[in-house]
DNA sequence: GCTAGTTTGTGAATCAATTCACAAGCCCTG
DNA sequence: CAGGGCTTGTGAATTGATTCACAAACTAGC
């Protein structure tokens, strides 16, 4: 398959957001004008990103609202559940273990893992925390596909590594560091501070100053 | 000035990381070679985004590493504090008030907003929670130029609106909705579910099936 | 079943970002 | 102070993403 860009993936993660607000108020077709108004794009770009996937409307008409959706939860991997497990059991643990979000997306949140004692055994809005030590067999045992990557930069690379060897193919990293990864694997990071950068450049150079 | 891509602004963020590394160890120069080893990329593509700026290098020898730094904090605009607010004092808005990357980088967290009675006047990380009533008051007094909007994604777009109303151009949101702001805004979402998408994308649609 | 009115799907054209490639400038050595 | 060895800065070439524009396909109304 040709290679799909991010910022198309991206987009069709925003389309089905939009899919299912219709779905639940029960609309029938949509077309991609539609689409692109609340998108923030144009309906051309919409049916391109489609396209590289296979046709879907109807001309004329437009598109089927659930048969869209069910299209799209298929391109992008939801028809499945996905067992994830969060290494890093802090605030930023804590506050991706009660995000509604992943549920409702069906990611199950397995179990958090720690090395600090007085975590251990503990629970995390409902999610056991277990000792990092146990990382490498429970991972063989339970296989999760998706490791979340929530701790302090300097350990980032390690445990990465560490994720990677325990045969983990996909990370989201909150950890405020480049990381390097073998092939094979995917890493998404999610950089807070460097968001506000993009901010604070766009402040600074705008208009009058 | 012409127009700066993001993905530019974005590396230029992490070169400064780097940058940073280097000062703390005390490297006098740097070539863009270093640089774009390690922040994945190419030496030419440093240099690329370098000169949009200027020229910071010396030919034959790099980059004086203090110089560069300077340079770039005055460009992504963190020569000054920023003040910053957080709208919704839940489990997301916890973790960004006690996220160190803030306040490394001159973010200076000043208050945190909820409409919940129970949470008003409590503390998060040692930031005091208020009334939401007080918003714009306290906008139009301390006029905070960042605000970080973390609260449920039905909700989203109204405090949007009541924030731009304050004054408030810059926010971060981490409400899972695309927003609409006008013009003289800087809106940067950071979804974690969109992110979850991009990896169960590319798990789905790799090598065998 | 014909016509008018839509809307898709997609090559072609445009616009944007990245990479190439090399002259120009700087340091160091002898 | 001349020559060798690096590394920058930047036009030109390439690669990639987005937008344009239109034929093809469908619906609905008569």
């Amino acid at each position: 398959m040709k290679r799909i860009a991010d910022s198309t993936v991206r987009r069709l993660s925003i389309y089905l957001r939009f899919l299912e607000e219709f779905e639940g108020r029960g609309l029938a077709t949509v077309s991609s004008e539609e689409l692109a108004r609340r998108g923030g794009t144009t309906s051309a770009q919409v049916r391109k990103d489609l396209s590289f996937f296979g046709s879907f409307g109807k001309r004329g008409l437009g598109y089927s609202v659930p048969e869209l959706g069910t299209a799209l939860r298929d391109i992008l991997g939801l028809g499945k559940e996905w067992n994830v497990v969060i290494v890093g059991a802090g605030k930023i643990g804590a506050a991706l273990a009660q995000y509604r979000g992943f549920r409702q997306r069906g990611f199950v949140i397995i179990a958090a893992y720690d090395t600090n004692p007085e975590k251990i055994g503990r629970k995390l809005e409902g999610i056991e925390i277990r000792d990092m030590k146990q990382f490498e067999s429970d991972v063989a045992e339970l296989k999760p596909e998706i490791a979340v990557l929530a701790i302090p930069p300097e350990e980032a690379q390690s445990s990465l590594d560490r994720i990677a060897r325990a045969g983990i193919r996909a990370v989201l990293n909150f950890a405020p560091v480049q990381l390097h990864a073998t092939g094979d694997m995917t890493v998404k990071t999610v950089n807070m501070a460097m968001e506000l950068e993009g901010l604070t450049f766009a402040l600074s150079n705008k208009d009058g100053n």
